[in-house]
Formats: structure tokens, sequence, C-alpha cells
DNA sequence: TTGAAAGCGCTAACAA
DNA sequence: TTGTTAGCGCTTTCAA
């Protein structure tokens, strides 16, 4: 058996409450108390158990994480980084994945409310029209990170999807493209977002983006590449194929260029391609990919910062709070 | 608050013990009863207190992993098929990264033992010389996993990592190479293995692996494309440089070949690399990368199946499983 | 500065 | 088939 608080009290001859203060650095207790109790525990190697603190406080210092996908480099980060700012604060991340299942996800969210999350942050894959019922009902706080729901007002942390699209849009309107398409989601706010984002760039310079040349479809994260490749051939069989192509992501990016080389033609000079995420590899692709890169990192101190908040109970009005996209220009856009 | 057992034992008129029978599903409970039960739960939308149940229970039907690294696709793809596996068992997975960080490891599988996991799964960043204290000490079943520990029996999943180093060492030998060289870590027990392999393929084959071309470096992970990016210029540095390197993993392969590009080498004619570890990206980059595959998948399946047999306490002695590689070509080693 | 009492929500062991 | 008692290891509250 472990070691617990009861043991040390049992030695000294003291009372578990005073070692539980001692614990919690309480101040008031005696140094020379202080002292000893520190000095058994050291002996002891004592180690407090979680669950215990957690139930009969009623805060755990754990911090919940759920993500659509984990293999996917921009949850990585996000996670890495959160875990790095929240480890600082003496609480501790524990991640979720739903693989994009919202059963999965819906699973997920109720198991760590069930173990007692302080905070839970999730980036659903369900629609933003259909939030999770566990979620909506929960009475621990939780942000929504990268997607949020319509007319759900809750906290949230994420990309300025918008400016992403305008981003994309002005970039491809600069270098002199006309016949612009994009290759996009539906379902995630995201991908509704950035659509706009794009479509406002393009009114703002004067090109049409027309209905033909925009292709929506699913599966971005796991299969993006195949989604992407598939799309691309769609818009390839057209009477005039697109000279520049938005793509929701950076994997449908790399699908569709496989797409347009497979026709033999050449990037840019034929058609240039833009992706978002600005994956690691973007740049040792064979042909390196423009990208609007998130700056997760930044995103995983931001959300740190509110967790911390939300975890205080300084919750007050639901926030939104989104991190301004940069643009990475790479051979697929200028040669 | 949220709803207890207590809540619908009272308003039953029932004891928290049947309450509680019924939600474990045990079978000494009328049909009525467990009916009226089930009934006034699903009314009240009742979710159990795991911290609660795992404190009077003494399991908590949670399983803990340490990655060194969360980005990293093995450990991405090893952590969701567990995480999938363990799941339809029942359990959870909590996930928790390292960041190669020897501190931050101790830290998370202390932490992870304090919240009660059943079962620990470490893949540790320590050297294969210096196990980790808080793991060596622990009263949780641990099962390390793709890194092991010299002389310190415990139960461990992996790759047969010495199969990988003979794979690519008969793959080189076998399309013409003979000034074969190696660019790998050390520390890590995947590192000598794999060396070793490598050899034992080359001598089999009356090929001679030339001090002067293994170049033994540090941070394949985090930042591999950089260190094998270097140390390819030492390699390229040499009055007579290589004509095949086989790279500790994939990344630090892709840092190598763009060294070789600049330095105007044709892949494979003059020079061929193979990396380890079968990237997602590999066949979208400059040069599509020729890899030996570590089925992560599988080898998540694998670590499953043995945590089920520790959590049960089935552990016996500890086991050793290895799973084998595949040889992945792609045009890095055949044009 | 210390500690007694009560309890967090649940389960184990046994008794009725 | 059901319930009683006694905790799991810790914190909270309040009295001494």
């Amino acid at each position: 058996m472990a070691v617990t608080l009861k043991d040390i009290a049992r030695d000294l001859g003291v009372s578990t409450v005073t070692v539980s203060k001692v614990l919690r650095g309480q101040t008031d207790i005696s140094d020379k108390t202080r002292e000893r109790v520190l000095k058994r525990m050291r002996e002891l190697n004592y180690q407090p158990n979680m669950l215990a603190r957690a139930l009969a406080g009623g805060r755990s210092q754990a911090v919940g994480l759920v993500v659509p996908d984990l293999i996917h480099p921009f949850f990585g980060e996000f996670a890495r980084s959160l875990a790095g700012a929240l480890r600082s604060e003496g609480l501790v991340l524990v991640l979720a994945s739903s693989e994009e299942d919202p059963e999965i996800e819906e699973q997920e969210i109720k198991t760590l409310l069930a173990r007692g999350v302080d905070v839970l942050l999730v980036a659903s894959c369900r629609p933003a029209t259909h939030p999770s019922p566990a979620l909506a009902e929960a009475s621990t706080p939780v942000l929504l990170v990268d997607r949020h729901f319509l007319d759900l007002p809750m906290d949230f942390v994420g990309t300025n999807d918008l400016m992403v699209g305008e981003l994309a849009g002005r970039h491809l309107v600069g270098i002199g493209r006309r016949r612009i398409a994009h290759i996009g989601g539906r379902g995630i706010s995201p991908t509704a977002d950035r659509l706009q984002g794009f479509q406002r760039a393009l009114a703002a310079a004067g090109v049409d983006l027309a209905e033909a040349y925009v292709v929506m479809r699913d599966g971005f994260e796991e299969s993006g590449d195949a989604t992407g490749y598939h799309a691309m051939q769609e818009l390839l069989s057209l009477r005039e194929p697109p000279d520049a192509v938005f793509c929701y992501n950076d994997l449908s990016a790399i699908g569709a260029m496989e797409a347009a080389m497979q026709a033999g033609l050449r990037i840019p000079q034929d058609i240039a391609f833009i992706g978002c995420g600005n994956l690691r590899y973007a740049e040792y692709l064979r042909v390196p990919l423009t990208s609007v890169d998130q700056s997760s990192h930044r995103l995983g101190e931001l959300a740190a910062k509110r967790v911390l908040d939300l975890s205080a109970g300084a919750g007050a009005a639901p926030q939104t709070l989104r991190l301004e996209p940069r643009l990475i220009v790479r051979k697929s856009t200028v040669a």
C-alpha cells in the first residue's frame, strides 16, 4: 500500500488535518511542525492521492481536452502548448480524441466530466448547427476550441477564420489569378467562415467566385489527401479549369496538387495552390506549399489563460478569443 | 450539484447499495427493482462520479500513457489505436507528454500514478541505462513502449528494432550500394538496436560500415530535420561521401535529403536514403522516401491486450512483445 | 496553532 | 434479494 496522510500523522503524533495543511502550504502551522511533517514526507516518499483530494476538495486540478484527431498536427501542437502552460500552473491536461465521431465525442465528454475535470476544452466534430447535448448541459465550465456552435454563446478560442479566407483570397488575386476555386468543407464553423472571408476578398478585387468553382466535401482531417485529390479531379474536368485553388487545409492541398501534377499541369505556372495549417512538412513537399498559419502554439497559451479564469470561477460572460492567421508564401503560388 | 446515487436511492426508498449494484450490473437484484432504478437514473440523467468510484473501489478504469512527443506521428497513431482498443473494453486512456524532458517525464509519471491509473504505459525519453526512479518503484503495473531499459526486466511492447536495421541494411546492399552510412542516435534503446541490426546485415553481405560513416546525434524527434541536415553535411564533407544513408527516422532523412540535394546530388542515382517510421507524408515529399514501417496501429492493439492482462493482475513474469517492421520502397532508393 | 467531527460519492463485506 | 456498517484518503468547518 501507498503511504497516506494518516501514516505521517500517526508517525508524528499529530492530526491528519495538520499534515493536510502542510501539504497544501497553509500558513497557520508552526515552522517546527511544518519541518517535521515535510521531513517525514520526504523520508516516506509520500505522494498525495489525487483522487481522494479531488473528491474531498471538489477540485481535481485537471483540465480535459477533447480533439477530433490526435494525429492532426494542429491539435497536437495546440495540446502541447496548452499542456505546457497548464503544467506551470500546477494543472494537468487530460487528453482525449473523438476520432471525428460524434458518438465517441459524446462519450469522451461524459467521461471527462465524470472524472471531475475543472474545465473542459472541446474541439467538436459536430456540425455547428448541432451542439453536443452533454456539453450544453454541463455544469463544469466549457471552452470551445477551433470550432464554435451557432446560436450557442459559449467561451471560445480559435483562429480568425474569416481572415484565413481573406489572406488566401487576396494572395491569389495579388499574383494575378482570376479563375479562382475553393475546395472546402461543411458542417463545422471554420469551413463557412473561411469561405466567407475568401469570397469577401475576391469580391473586393472584383473577381467572381463561380459556383462551379466551389467544391464542398467532407473528411478533411483523416483522409484529406484523398478528398483533395478527388475534388481537384472534378475541377479539372470543367471546360475551363481554375488557375488557382484555395484548399480548406494543407492535407487536401497536397492531394489536390497531386491531381494537378498528374494531369500534366505545372505549379504554380498553370495553377497555384494555397492551403491552411502550415504543416511541418509543407516546405519539404514536391512543391513546397503556400499556407495560412494558425499559430497553434499561441492559441494554446491563450486557451490556458482563459482556462485559469474559468477554473477560478472568474468566468463572467462567455468570451470569444480569436488569433490572427499569417500567410506563409512558398513555391506553390510564387515560383 | 450533480445527481448522486443517494438521490436515486432516496427517491425510490431503497438503499444506496442497491442502486450501486444496479449501476454495476450485479445480478442479485430483482428485475423489478432494477427497472425502477434504471428508469430513475435515466430520468435524472445520472452520471456516476468516477473519482468516488475509483477511490472506493480501488480501480479507476483508467490507463495512463506518457509519450515523449505528441506531435510525433508514431506516438499519435499508437495512442489512437491504443485508445480505441481500450475504449471497447470500458477503459479510458489518459495521455501525457514529456516533451523529451526527463524532468517533465518524471512529473507526469508521478501525476498519473497519483491519479490512480490502473496501468501505466511509458515511452521514456531517458537513456536506456538510466531508468526513471518513479517507474522503478511504482506499485502500479507498468508497460514500457518503444524503448526499454537495460538490465531492468519490465513488460515491454515495441518494434523489432534489430530487424529495422537489418531491413534497411539488406535493402541498401541489395540495390548495389557499398559506401553505406548511418545517421543515428544514442541513449534510448532503439538507436542501438537499429544500428546493430544494420551492421549485421552489412556484415552478412561483406560490406563494411566505416567508422567515419556512422554519425551519432541527439534530437531526432522535435527537430529531426535540422539534425539530419547537419549530420548529412558532415558526411558530404568526407573525401569519399557515401552512396547510401540509413537515417534513424524519417524526419532526419528528410533533412539529410535536403542537404544532399543542395549539394547537387541526385537521389537515388548518386545517393540513396532510407528512413524509419513511414510518415504519412513520405510519399508526397520532393523525393518520396523509402522507409521502414513500424505498424504503430498494430502495436497499439498489442499493447491494449497486455494492458488488459496487467490490469487484471494476470501479470506474472514481465513479457517482451515485439512487432516485425516492413520495408516500404519508394523513389529515394529505387528510381 | 492545532485538532475533532463530518463528509465528498461510492464500494466491499457481511448480515438480515 | 436487500440493507447495514465501515471505510477509500483527503478536505472543510469550526471549536479549542
